[in-house]
RNA sequence: GGCCCUAUCGUCUAACGGUUAGGACAUCGGCUUUUCAAGCCGGUAAUCCGGGUUCGAUUCCCGGUGGGGUCACCA
């Protein structure tokens, strides 16, 4: 491991982990793993406020879910001692004061530890965005502290971050306008700096930042909903982010090998569900029919026929429109018997009742001519497809279909001879020739 | 409002001074085993505006405008 990279994410448990949250945390742990670095995550937990323990699980459960793995976990609380004392030691050095004052909110102390900013002007290079300078002057002395033992947002992160060696701090763009406020605590600490990396934002479709607020779905509701964590780790890193060439499909260890910061979009994106589908559809495809059953099971503690897998996973954009299918019975015709009005029977088929009789009789002796063995859908359609032509496939087709699915909707006439074998195909033209 | 970041089809993006400005999603047509999907083929659609620099700007510089972020005893 290459201990000259060491990033981290540090999300603060105040609020279930969403698509715009964890992109941080995707993008430090591709350059991690891509560099060979360490990739630690750190639970900002310090306002004990607003901190939840069923937040900081949701994070931890989406990004294992992502399968995002962190060499090391944190909870900042736990460092209140490492705190107080280089607190303490700021004080006497007197780079930072006690400060008196009126509490200006509700809970505020009396006493709070300002940071003694010399005013200077920060410069310092982004990864991303390149050379950025700040005048610190108009920062004045902001506080780092509620007290010795109530470190802040800004002091807690510099020293944590020195502390665990984090080399790289790669985080949202909106951490810039901190970015000068912690490089100060730095140079007054003695500590180095990292380099920078601020990540564009991703937008909601109202233009402003992605939030659960405004509607943002929560990683872990896109599981629920039936989409695969490979989809959504492939999406969310393509947005904002693009590697040489038009390849869309990632799986996780190709963006690891692929990903580099300076392909990294300077500007903001724009989350877009329907695009996050079609990744999804993507994904599934690409999922064996063992693999996918599994999910299946997983997802909706379903078990597939067999046969029914490709056709499932062709069909569905998410693990929950398959099952859903299944559970409204779309392929109940595969093991229960069909029934059907005479009405749909000849609703597509554009020809009157004796003619589809007919159709589908010779239908019936075309198939009953190929063998048992061999009786796939390319043999089927093999079977009766130039007869269909001849006497308008509409007049052969649909009735045949709906004679065995009993549905208006439904796979190919050939694919449901092959799903349902010669005898029950048989049967059924039959049964349908009898409401003739 | 101050400060900071930013600007190519509706959306995600390619282009690193010279291209008929390319791809993907979406959309619209067509084809298909005249259903529903899927799939295949094709179409519509973009360089924010104004100045420079240059033989030549999507590309470099400046200004404007638009968008975003941030200005806590939150993170």
């Amino acid at each position: 491991m290459n201990l000259d990279i060491v990033t981290r994410f540090a999300p603060s448990p105040t609020g279930n982990l969403n698509i715009g949250g964890v992109r941080a945390g995707i993008f430090a742990y591709l350059f991690a793993r891509h560099n060979k670095g360490r990739f630690i995550v750190r639970i900002e937990d310090t306002d004990r406020e607003r901190s939840k323990k069923e937040f900081e699980e949701n994070i931890l459960e989406s990004l294992a879910w992502l399968g995002i793995e962190h060499d090391a976990l944190y909870r900042q609380s736990a460092h209140a001692a490492r705190h107080e004392e280089l607190l303490r030691i700021l004080v006497e050095q007197e780079k930072a004061y006690l400060s008196r004052e009126a509490p200006n909110e509700e809970g505020g102390r009396e006493e709070v530890i300002r940071f003694r900013n010399p005013g200077t002007v920060i410069t310092f290079t982004d990864a991303i965005h390149g050379e950025i300078s700040f005048d610190t002057a108009e920062l004045k002395d902001f506080v780092i502290a509620k007290s010795f033992s109530e470190p802040l947002f800004h002091f807690g992160v510099v020293v944590d971050d020195w502390d665990e060696g984090v080399t790289h701090v790669i985080r949202g763009e909106d951490h810039i306008s901190n970015t000068p406020r912690q490089i100060l605590i730095q140079e007054a600490l003695g500590a180095p700096r990292p380099h920078y990396a601020h990540l564009p934002l991703i937008m909601g479709s109202d233009g402003a930042k992605l939030s659960k607020r405004k509607g943002a779905k929560a990683i872990t509701e896109y599981r629920g909903l039936g989409y695969l964590p490979e989809a959504v780790l492939n999406y969310d890193a393509l947005l904002g982010w693009h590697p040489e060439g038009e390849k869309e499909i990632f799986s996780r260890s190709e963006l690891i090998e692929a990903f580099t910061l300076e392909r990294v979009q300077k500007s903001p994106a724009t989350f877009d569900e329907t695009k996050l589908l079609w990744f999804n559809r993507e994904h599934l495809k690409l999922l064996s029919d063992t693999e996918f059953s599994k999910r299946l099971r997983d997802f909706s503690g379903v078990e597939a026929d067999a046969r029914l897998i490709p056709l499932l996973r062709e069909r569905s954009q998410t693990l929950k429109e398959a099952s859903d299918a299944l559970a409204a019975g779309e392929y109940g015709f595969l093991c229960d018997s069909v029934s059907f009005s005479k009405e749909l029977l000849l609703k597509g088929a554009k020809a009157d009742a004796e003619t589809v009789k007919n159709n589908l009789q010779k239908a019936a002796q075309l198939l009953k001519g190929v063998a048992d063995e061999a009786f796939t859908a390319q043999e089927a359609k093999r079977a009766v497809f130039d007869y269909a032509t001849g006497q308008g496939r509409a007049s052969v087709l649909w009735p045949l279909r709906v004679a065995l699915s009993g549905r208006e909707k439904s796979p190919d006439p050939f694919t449901l001879c092959a799903l349902l074998g010669k005898e029950k195909t048989l049967e059924r033209i039959a049964g349908a020739v009898q409401m003739l």
